[in-house]
This record gives structure tokens, C-alpha cells and sequence, in this order.
DNA sequence: ACGCTACTAGAATAGTATTCTAGAATCAAA
DNA sequence: TTTGATTCTAGAATACTATTCTAGTAGCGT
């Protein structure tokens, strides 16, 4: 009922502006460079409002991280989902993982930005249920894979780097203008490289 | 002569002890949460002396940066040089890579947690300039094995991704506490899925 | 209508980076 | 060896920014 909403409707919106107002401001500026003043000026709140809402400029960014990576996770999944073999899914991964960045270039940057700083405990532990739920079901498919033989069986930490790391290296580079080339050039070469790699080797020496 | 580098060692020294400094602080406390204070006290230097050498803070990070990527491509160019041919350059970075970090750890993490923010725009430059002096060396012995067929024929952009990426993105986790193994123990299979994700494909549809 | 709670505002506080001023140590030149 | 310049060190003074605090305001259930 529109009755029970009203106020909340409206503190949504403002916790929403604030969040996108501290992600303009971390993308321009830089996390560290922006300051809660900057950020009370661009989402048009005060730093009551703020700091209700999200305790410490540390809360604001942990809270943004979050939205960030479920955004991403959700994506993913829905993307490996439809994949009806092992070359569809790591195909659809590196694609997925490379069109993301495209996408929501901002976030990304931010993402990127953040990868290491840990942040509030408790959004620590989001962070990390959210992963255990998406990462689980990909680990499940995996397996099944890796027992028909259809890529090489490795040490389980090795999957995620191999199937992601180099499209994360070159999206890294993307993101702070180390290199500037149409990423979708890159697509189907990064895809079949990570295939590659994860096949089992006849020794070619 | 001993005459000309009396005060010249003493101050070198004393630069040397606010990095030495500044790095066991950004380990234990992470960049942001270190105050120059720390630093000060931990290096047994004035605030006076840190800014005179260093300029701010985050010069004092560029510095300790700089430091650290010289180290590392020293290194790297190094291991390289002894290679004989496409495969043993490739096995060579990527174990560089590992040893790298796991004997360097505090440094390795600290590269690691400032690989975005730009630093200041000189040492910003100077990083550049190494750069260049030891990509263009290893990219002009790449060029020779890609025109000898020994790998595949790919965008430029890539190779550096498709070789350390996965291997990056292993010791990321290492550092960072994410994955717990005996890094040695994945040399072998990170050097061959390099290798692998390198040749040039037979489609294996 | 009334009290309660969630929310907002902005002033006050606290902590930290940076600047400034003074002085000490070294050096090169006469 | 003295002198003036320069580099370096020190720590107090300043300026900036995150955070806390106090006082409201407005929706909500009763």
C-alpha cells in the first residue's frame, strides 16, 4: 500500500542519491581525494544525513562496493546459466566479465579502486555470503566438467585466475587509460586463451 | 672519496629509514590509516625531515612505489635474459612473478594495494620511463618468437595479461589472505596454462 | 491530537596533513 | 681556517576534513 511508504520511499531515494553521488565523486576524484563535504554537496544532503544513513565515509564506500559486486555476481550467474557446455560457460564468463566493465565503466573503476581496502566487518561478511552463494553453484558445474574430461583437473584455486585473470589484467589497464583499445576486439581472442589454458596439455615441448 | 659522501650517506640513510619506515607501517596498517606520525616515529625522524625529502605523503608512497617496481623489473629482466626460447621465457616470468612476491610480501602487498591511485606526475613518469626500458627489451624478443611461430599471433595488448595475469591474480589472493596454499606448489600448473593459453589453436570444438 | 521514532541539519570537536620559522650541520671558496 | 651558502632537521603553528553532538522536523501508529 502506498499508505506504509511515503517516508520510507523517501529516505530510499536519499540514501540512493547518496550513494550515486559518492560514486561521481570517487570516479572523478578518486576515493581518498573526495571528501564527505563533496559528497553532501553533489547528492544535496547534509552530513546528519550521511553519516544516519551509513555511519563513516568508510560505510558509504563499503556500502557502494556491495551494490557493486552483488550487481556483478547477479549478472554473471544469469550469464554462465544459459551456458550449455564448458566452452559456452568460460566463454560467457570472460565476455560477461569484459562487457560489465564496458557497461558501468564508473563502478567498475570503483570496484577496482576498492579490491583490497577491507572494509566494515559486517558488510566484510556480506561480501562474503554473496560470493559463497554465486561461487558455490559455479564450483558445482565445474566439477562436473572436470569429471567428464572436458578441462584439465587443477588445483581448485586455479580456475577462477585462469578463467578471469587475463581479462582482468587487460580491463584493469582499460579502466585507468593504460591502454586504450576497443575491448571488443579483444573478446574472442581473451575467450579462447583462457579455453586454452584450461585444457589438458599434451606436452608440446 | 670518504670526504664528499659524509652528510650525502647520512641523509641517504635517513631517506632510506623514512621508506624503510613508512613501509613496515603501510604493512601492519594499510596506507590510508598510517599517519605521518607513525611514519615519524617508526623511521625516528621530524615531520620537518620527511617533508623536506619526500613532500607529502603520498610522495613519500611514490617513492617507497618506485622503489618497489624497480626492484621487481630488475628482477624480472633478469630471469628473462636467461631463457633460451618461447616456452622457457614464459616459465621464467611467471615463476619470477611468485618467488617475487613470496619474498618480498610486505612490499609485494604494498604495490599491490596502490597499483591505481596515480602518484604524483613525476614519479609517475619516472615509473613510465622503467617501464619502457624493460617492455620494449622483452617485447622486441617476443616479436621473434611470434614471427617463428613458437606463439601464436595475437594483439599486443594481450600478451602480458594472457602471461602473468593468472598468476597476478593467484598471488592477489595469496597476499590478501583469500586463498591459504603453499604457492610453490601451483608453479608448475600457472607456467603451463601460460604456456598453453599462448599457442596457437587447433579449435578443439 | 499525541507521543514516538526515523530522519535531517548544521554547528562544534577532534584528529591529521601540511606549512612555517628557526636553527644546526656540512660544504665550497677564499 | 673562516665565512657564507646550502641542505637538512626540528617542532610549533595552521588548515583541512572526518566525525560527533545537539536540536530540531516530519511521518507514523494509536
Amino acid at each position: 500500500m502506498q499508505i506504509e511508504a511515503r517516508r520510507h520511499v523517501a529516505t530510499a531515494a536519499r540514501k540512493q542519491a547518496i550513494l550515486e553521488g559518492a560514486l561521481a565523486c570517487f570516479a572523478e576524484l578518486g576515493v581518498e581525494a573526495t571528501t564527505i563535504d563533496d559528497i553532501r554537496r553533489r547528492a544535496d544532503a547534509s552530513v546528519g544525513s550521511i553519516y544516519h544513513h551509513f555511519g563513516s565515509k568508510e560505510g558509504v564506500a563499503a556500502a557502494l562496493y556491495l551494490e557493486g559486486i552483488r550487481d556483478y555476481q547477479a549478472g554473471l550467474a544469469a550469464a554462465v546459466e544459459k551456458a550449455r557446455n564448458a566452452r559456452a560457460a568460460v566463454r560467457a564468463i570472460v565476455l560477461f566479465h569484459l562487457d560489465w566493465a564496458m557497461q558501468n565503466t564508473a563502478l567498475a573503476r570503483y570496484l577496482l579502486e576498492m579490491r583490497r581496502a577491507e572494509t566494515t566487518k559486517s558488510v566484510d561478511e556480506e561480501i562474503r555470503d554473496a560470493n559463497r552463494d554465486v561461487f558455490q553453484r559455479l564450483a558445482k558445474r565445474l566439477e562436473v566438467f572436470v569429471a567428464r574430461g572436458d578441462i584439465a583437473d587443477l588445483p581448485r584455486e586455479l580456475y577462477a585466475p585462469l578463467i578471469v585473470g587475463p581479462t582482468q589484467e587487460v580491463v584493469r589497464a582499460w579502466l585507468t587509460g593504460r591502454i586504450n583499445v576497443d575491448l571488443r576486439k579483444l573478446r574472442d581472442s581473451l575467450a579462447e586463451a583462457a579455453w586454452k589454458s584450461l585444457q589438458t596439455g599434451q606436452q608440446t615441448t
